[in-house]
DNA sequence: ATACTATATTACTTTTTGGTAAGTTATTGC
DNA sequence: GCAATAACTTACCAAAAAGTAATATAGTAT
């Protein structure tokens, strides 16, 4: 570990603390889907951020990548089993902002 | 509500999707404490971000904020209903980090 | 040979975030 | 009357994040 820790929250906070990583991730609890795909799912999301957070995700293993070698390319990416240990909190936190929105 | 969510998660990142708001969240959960003291559990905030954090949350209704009419000034922050109800998943992701670190 | 495809990457600019340091407040104790 | 106190607040600047638009790739279909 390259950075210090106060606590395991902060720790947490590095890897999943900021507003797309757990929108991806959360996306990706119902299986693999093509790179297209999951930008698509998540409206407002630019290309750019789009690439950059699912490299972060991998670089951090909570979701790995898979590359079809064809022409046009074909990516897809699925949960690692360290993403699918956030599912029960992912689904936590979506369900207390259903509640809270309305 | 003046954006327009394509999903409940979305919202939910708004409101907490940061690095500081989960830790000062997670550090009123055994009760009220005085801004200052609230501010040295957090290594690595400074004032400004301190005080920003906490006036958002206030803003959103997750703390509350009270003034004792003293001087020096004394303010307490703690957790409202609504804060309170992130309970369980603070704990969870202090949880996954504690699994994930170790 | 040109256009099309999906998945990026890059250069450039704008926006947002964050840090530092100084100032504010109002009372008490010296 | 001056310093000390807690909790800000502000101005200024630097750093980081994010948006936009152009480009790369390499087969296949036209």
């Amino acid at each position: 570990m390259k950075k210090k820790y106060y606590c395991s929250l902060h720790f947490t906070m590095d890897l999943i603390g900021n507003k797309w990583k757990p929108l991806v991730l959360f996306h990706l609890l119902n299986g693999p889907l093509r790179s297209g795909v999951l930008q698509k799912t998540i409206p407002g999301i630019s290309n750019k951020m789009f690439t950059q957070t699912v490299r972060e995700l991998e670089r951090d293993n909570l979701v790995s990548r898979k590359v079809y070698p064809v022409v046009p390319p074909k990516v897809e990416y699925q949960l690692t089993e360290t993403g699918k240990s956030l599912e029960a909190i992912l689904k936590e936190l979506d369900n207390w902002g259903k509640n809270l929105m309305s």
